[in-house]
DNA sequence: AAGACGAAAGTGGTTGA
DNA sequence: TCAACAACTTTCGTCTT
């Protein structure tokens, strides 16, 4: 997180953060996420010596995943081979070259629907450029190797929005993946696992609190309420409460908490609602945090009863 | 009347034989 | 391949505010 320039149009204060990797800018002060969209100015890479140059740099038009075959094609033969081949090597490299054209326009014409769509879901999530990129050459990966065969794009679109958004540190919940893209949300889990799993792609656990920032300003919630979540899933994860369990439902517990902590009361309804959960997934959670983690001095600070 | 709580049954996915 | 299993959901009745 780095201190941003501007300031902040809700509250007029100047504690602006800019989050790069998500593309989110935050204000501390009253918790606002400001910005969600943005574009990234820097490179993402770094150049050492003249082959990083050679291999990172790229001039002339950008070299970009979502372009659909990235300026290059593949090409069976070239007439001069002609002359090497027999009667029966001629009709074999003809069939060839005419499947080869076959496959790869099939796979272009793919390519070029799935990316319109992949941009289509990706701008509706406001997504940040890194992770459309990102999704977009999984996306490619993908179609190589033939994995879209027996699903439908769409959901193989969804499923590689879904892991480029893991893998940036930008979770999306399958909830809204599903809500933006109309495909189901077991459709996309189960295309998603597979992918990954094909493509050999590894993705961590993602981190819950990196769903509280979104979480607490749809819920208009205080930067004090926002910090003291972190807080208290930084705990919990030492109470080990958070392996094994979904990330969002600890997310909300925690922002749940936090929210009655500083007397900003939200309804179990109203956060499992932005946190995709159920109340009584919550409400779980939310009895080990209160067990585990002494939070009851903090509770009675508000609610003046005494408890046993 | 709305929200919080918890029990019970159901779902989809993982794991280990 | 199948059954046991954990996490989470759905549903519903009861208690609290």
């Amino acid at each position: 997180m780095e201190k941003y320039v501007k300031k902040c149009p809700e509250c007029a204060g100047i504690n602006l953060f800019l989050n790069k990797e998500k593309g989110e800018i935050i204000c501390k002060d009253c918790g606002l996420v400001v910005e969600e969209k943005m574009v990234d100015f820097d490179q993402e890479w770094r150049e050492f010596d003249a082959s990083d140059a050679a291999t990172k740099r790229r001039s002339g038009a950008p070299m970009t995943y979502t372009q659909y075959d990235q300026g290059l094609g593949t090409e069976v033969g070239r007439k001069a081979d002609l002359y090497s081949l027999g009667d029966k090597g001629k009709n074999k490299f003809f069939r060839l070259r005419k499947w080869q054209y076959r496959i790869s326009t099939a796979i272009e014409r793919n390519l070029k629907l799935a990316l319109a769509e992949l941009k289509r879901v990706s701008s509706y999530l406001k997504l940040p450029k890194s992770v459309e990129e990102e999704s977009a050459r999984i996306y490619t990966l993908a179609v190589q190797r033939g994995l879209v065969r027996g699903r439908s794009m769409e959901s193989v679109v969804a499923g590689a929005l879904y892991a480029a958004c893991r893998r940036h540190d930008v979770p999306r919940t399958l909830d809204e993946l599903s809500e933006a893209s109309g495909i189901e949300k077991k459709e996309i889990g189960r295309t998603y696992r597979f992918v990954t799993r094909e493509l050999g792609i590894t993705i961590l656990p993602s981190n819950p609190a990196d769903y509280i920032a979104r979480f607490s300003s749809s819920l208009n919630l205080s930067a004090e309420t926002q910090s003291k979540s972190v807080e208290i899933l930084e705990k919990a994860q030492k109470a080990e409460l958070t392996s094994g369990r979904g990330p969002t439902g600890i997310a909300a517990a925690a922002l749940y908490v936090s929210a009655l902590i500083h007397g900003e009361k939200r309804t179990q309804r109203e956060v499992a609602d932005v946190a995709g959960v159920t109340e009584v997934t919550i409400r779980n959670r939310y009895k080990e945090l209160l067990e585990e983690l002494d939070l009851e001095k903090d509770m009675k600070k508000v609610k003046n009863k005494g408890k046993n």
